[in-house]
DNA sequence: TTACTATATTCATTTACAGTTATATAACTA
DNA sequence: TAGTTATATAACTGTAAATGAATATAGTAA
């Protein structure tokens, strides 16, 4: 019993050393053994993260003998994308608004330094 | 013993329900009751829910007699944004490889298409 | 005071998952 | 063939967190 669901973006994101990994593969594609060197995880603690980061469709791979190349997927990046979309502007009214508050505060003379 | 460790970012939105709540904050601030009716959960359900968003400092409270106020913090966002931001040009760039692919395509009049 | 409303917390149960060790599998090498 | 390398998987342990039921707290109203 109970179905299989596999890991969707948010949730693969949601782990520090995923994120590192991640982060190790886009900057050029990986086998498993170089990933193990460049993090502090051991051999089968990489290969899970990278399942989750297969399950998510996150990575892409490549067999290549015994080797196998671990390459981004950015494509389900774009969906953690669209989310933030709706709040980035949030960032920016919160920029806007801190400025306001300094404009007014200039405009008005009043002090607020001592 | 075992120090407490609130929740980051990237966990508070690893789960689809405190995102949706997150989404009706976002549109305007809500009291706990408000977020009841407007999902599917229990009271007790968005209260802990909420809790975790607090400790992601995803949330602020304004307390209002009895009831609470909850207002969106986007700031640890930007945490995400950034993290997203050397992915973005991946979007673009896969784009790009599409659109190239589509005019060579057309440009070598190679028949893909029947 | 009591009763009611809004919200938070505690508790118990279950599930998901991180990390480890050991093992399996497949490809390569001698 | 045997031995080695690269990777995956299984079994296990421990822990975080999701869920639901019950309870607690705090403000309000009578």
């Amino acid at each position: 019993m109970s179905i299989f669901i596999p890991m969707d973006t948010f949730t693969a994101l949601a782990e520090p050393n995923r994120r590192r990994l991640l982060e190790a593969i886009r900057q050029e594609p990986c086998t498993v053994n170089m990933l193990v060197s460049r993090s502090d995880l051991s051999q089968p603690a990489v290969s899970k993260h990278l399942k989750y980061l297969r399950e998510a469709n996150l990575v892409m791979v490549k067999p290549d003998g015994q080797k196998r190349w671990y390459a981004l997927n950015p494509t389900p990046l774009e969906e953690i994308e669209e989310f933030l979309e709706p709040y980035r502007q949030l960032f920016l009214n919160r920029l806007d608004a801190l400025e306001q508050h300094l404009d007014l505060t200039n405009q008005t003379g009043t002090n607020e330094a001592d």
